[in-house]
DNA sequence: CCATATATGGACTATTCGTTCCATATATGA
DNA sequence: TCATATATGGAACGAATAGTCCATATATGG
């Protein structure tokens, strides 16, 4: 997972995947059958773990705009580190796979809205909560986070520093209250 | 140029190159030396393409905050077309190279930050138009419409379509304000 | 018109790609 | 212990990769 992670579907080799997960070329084949396959399930097994992660600090946290808050500055204070060059598969995989059509793009396109629904939660719970107006569109502000996920996550993988990277992320929670 | 665009650095073969180029392989190599420089090149003519169309833009434009919210909403109506799946050379650089150190990634680093320098023209002179507080910092205000923009195009790249994209440029809008 | 310089086509490297195949090793169940 | 199923290592596949080379075409200048 860590190979299409830091090099991205099309350029990850099978070479490195074999490495990287300590197995034989006839053994990834007889498992997954062919490297879409094996890219699907890396994907998919990413998005549940990062989705259930988020979703267990969401249920945690005091307050869900607490949460969302935490989230962007951490990620903000992860600049210049190793983590923030390789940024996050999904995001990734959408930028890279784009609407070519083909099943690991449509399974990115899937993830990308699998995070805007968790995003989607925290703010209905942040209206319930009193932070966020009740009346705002829970959706819209949904996909603004996603969009400001993503886009932090380009602004980091371009070299941004932390001071940077910080205050675009509080102009970004300026808009939810 | 546009075999980069649509297909990545890495992605792109020389052959899908030489088509587009209609040029023989000799000629390609007699001319750049390498596939690398062939690409520095062609980012380099796409940034001062895309930098200079858009300063002529926010120049021609009866103020900087309607060039700032055109551009957001023409990019958001785009959505679902060919130019939106493929999206910006720039950011897809950027994404896909990452902080990985060589030239290409660098460069990419760069046209970001260009971006950005754009922006930050436009977030003054919309200042001193009076559509922006001149107290606001014009930089991060500038980093945070380039996150924007960025995120905006991941956005599209998932499948995003042009109502859901709109309201998401709206609320990025609202920060300016 | 001829000599020289540059541009080009295309065959040719060596390597890597994803995938298949088969013979052998290991595990399982009777 | 023996038969059978599964897992594995490694060789081999054809195609594609970036890049090189040379012989020939084309253009340029005297």
């Amino acid at each position: 997972m860590q190979v299409f992670w830091a090099r991205g579907y099309d350029s990850a080799s099978t070479r490195d995947l074999l490495e990287a997960m300590q197995l034989s070329r006839s053994s990834l084949y007889q498992a997954f059958g062919s490297k879409e396959q094996l890219f699907l399930e890396a994907l998919r097994r990413y998005r549940e773990n990062l989705i259930g992660r988020l979703h267990r600090q969401l249920e945690a946290s005091p307050s869900a705009l607490t949460f969302v808050e935490g989230l962007f500055r951490d990620t903000a204070q992860d600049a210049g580190s190793e983590r923030a060059a390789i940024g996050c598969l999904i995001f990734n995989s959408a930028s890279e796979l784009g609407q070519r059509g083909d099943l690991p793009s449509r399974e990115a396109g899937e993830s990308v809205r699998a995070i805007t629904e968790l995003f989607r939660q925290a703010v209905v719970r942040a209206q319930s909560e009193g932070d966020i107006d009740p009346h705002r569109d829970a959706r819209s502000l949904a996909t603004y986070l996603t969009v400001g996920m993503a886009g932090l996550r380009t602004l980091l993988k371009s070299g941004a520093d932390a001071d940077e990277a910080t205050h675009v992320v509080e102009l970004i929670l300026d808009t939810l209250r």
